[in-house]
DNA sequence: TGTTAATGATACCATATTAGTATCATTTGT
DNA sequence: ACAAATGATACTAATATGGTATCATTAACA
């Protein structure tokens, strides 16, 4: 079971290298230190860009840098940008046919579960992730 | 996200009504109750079967029911038997790129949330999940 | 002012997983 | 013998994931 994706992986690794440079950061020097292909690594940051994570100067010289502070980069609104809404599906069956009516018990214990698994994403950031 | 697939959900709602039942229940009753495409059901029905949750009997007037105590029949084990291993994964970048090394942050943090799923997981049991 | 080095946008492709379907074989009660 | 059940197995469809490929745009700089 995946908590998160690739692109999930690699967009948080990029933050975190970004969260350690001074100026603009190209897909280059990412491509290089994080081993990710070329144009994945692209379409990443683009996605990121345009979620306002992230700012872009084009042209020569030009590439990204953070727009938000690192301890506001927070790991749950990476995943939302790449994986979609976070949480856990519950049943598949419509209400009428389950068998537990209205009160489906492994709703709840789903809906329990995933409130701990929040509680605890919630905390990280990208801040949090970098500090050793 | 999802915790658990559809044929995980069916084969717990199976479980749940056949632990109600007194003696064989069929695929036939099954569909019906729980409004699932009978060949599905049937799959689903069959793996449990192989890997011992139920036993089956063939022939007119056959079907299936418990192997074994609804208070034994663990959700993670159905999950396992249809999802594979219950786990979170970690992160993608082979060890050597991996910016934090050998101590990766990450990592640790979604083992972290992997261990909070997994001890309210694994009190989840058929029984707790038919009692109301 | 043209070249080059960067990102923006978008469409496409490959693979894996999930969610089934279809079919034939086997067993067993009537 | 027939019908009603499961066993085994192979195939198919839909979706999500993990990318590629290409062309357009922008801006520094020689």
């Amino acid at each position: 079971m995946k908590l998160i994706t690739r692109n999930t992986d690699y967009a948080l690794r990029a933050l975190c290298y970004m969260s350690k440079q001074e100026g603009l950061v190209t897909v280059g020097q990412l491509v290089q230190k994080l081993d990710v292909p070329r144009p994945f690594m692209r379409k990443i940051l683009q996605q990121l860009n345009k979620d306002k994570i992230l700012e872009s100067y084009k042209g020569q010289g030009g590439g990204f840098k953070l727009k938000i502070s690192p301890k506001k980069i927070y790991m749950v609104e990476i995943m939302r940008v790449f994986q979609g809404p976070v949480g856990l599906n519950g049943c598949f069956l419509k209400k009428d046919v389950c068998p537990n009516k209205g009160k489906c018990v492994l709703r709840k214990k789903i809906r329990s579960i995933e409130e701990g698994m929040l509680e605890q994403l919630r905390e990280i950031t990208v801040a949090s992730l970098v500090q050793h």
